[in-house]
DNA sequence: TTATTAAAAGATAAAAATATCTTTTATTCT
DNA sequence: AGAATAAAAGATATTTTTATCTTTTAATAA
């Protein structure tokens, strides 16, 4: 499914979503704990979303990660994008090359239906929603 | 999603669904140059499902990989499940060791029916009859 | 029963993903 | 301006996945 990597990132996200702002920002070493992940890699991974601008940063004192408004608008799609890639959307099924409708592999289109599910899953409430959700309802990240 | 490893095994069981039976038994080579996938690699993953009795194979001269008639009426779930482990098909999205509906992420409900989409896919045909689909239509693997 | 064939098993290697460590750069505060 | 802070960037290490190679075992056929 989803690389390890790519969950790190999403459960990231939205633990700043919860616990950042754009004055209250949060270290690399925190969010880390919080969520259990190493460290440094986690730091590589918000470099990237933060050059991609799916999360915002600044450095110094007082610096850190956090989502600003925009950010936290978006929904979880680019981050998995700017992680795993936009073909986890799209790749084919059986690993094959050239897999579409006209040339299809014969899980195609069932696969279509399953992956518009994948796709619902992360695009359909914004980072801001599922974080709400997540602080009414006690869940975990 | 699934594994490289677990693409191949899923195209090689649909390979020998097409091209083998219990009277004309397939070698590694000739299969692995069919689709295309580097054949030591290819002829661990046949191993592996022989040995979970979800592919045939004899040793010897005119000795293969083949389906028998139980294999092919299978469905693909199975070799998903060698190859990949079970978990694909009920491990957190977000990657937390624990989730569950008493117990969920904040995607979890919405992913249970992507889940559910995931399950159909290889579930609900024989190899059998995905194998007579991709004869009829022509389909690649 | 001997040679041959092809899978099974075991050992090794290469590549990719995951994880860590160090140095540099930007920012803030004194 | 200088010290301190924290991200950014770069280099390195470990683990897992993917890939290859060699030896052994089982089966067939001559």
């Amino acid at each position: 499914m989803f690389s390890k990597s790519c969950k790190y990132a999403m459960r990231a996200v939205l633990y700043l979503a919860i616990h950042s702002d754009a004055e209250h920002k949060l270290g690399v070493k925190e969010t880390s704990e919080a969520l259990e992940v190493p460290g440094p890699f986690l730091a590589k991974l918000l470099q990237q979303l933060s050059r991609h601008h799916l999360i915002s940063s600044t450095k110094g004192p007082n610096g850190g990660f956090f989502l600003s408004e925009a950010n936290s608008k978006a929904n979880l799609r680019g981050v998995v994008e700017s992680i795993d890639g936009p073909e986890v959307f799209s790749s084919c099924i059986l690993g094959l090359p050239v897999c579409s409708s006209t040339n299809p592999c014969p899980l195609h289109s069932r696969a279509l239906i399953y992956r518009q599910g994948l796709l619902e899953l992360v695009e359909d409430q914004t980072i801001k929603e599922v974080a709400h959700r997540v602080e009414r309802q006690e869940l975990k990240i």
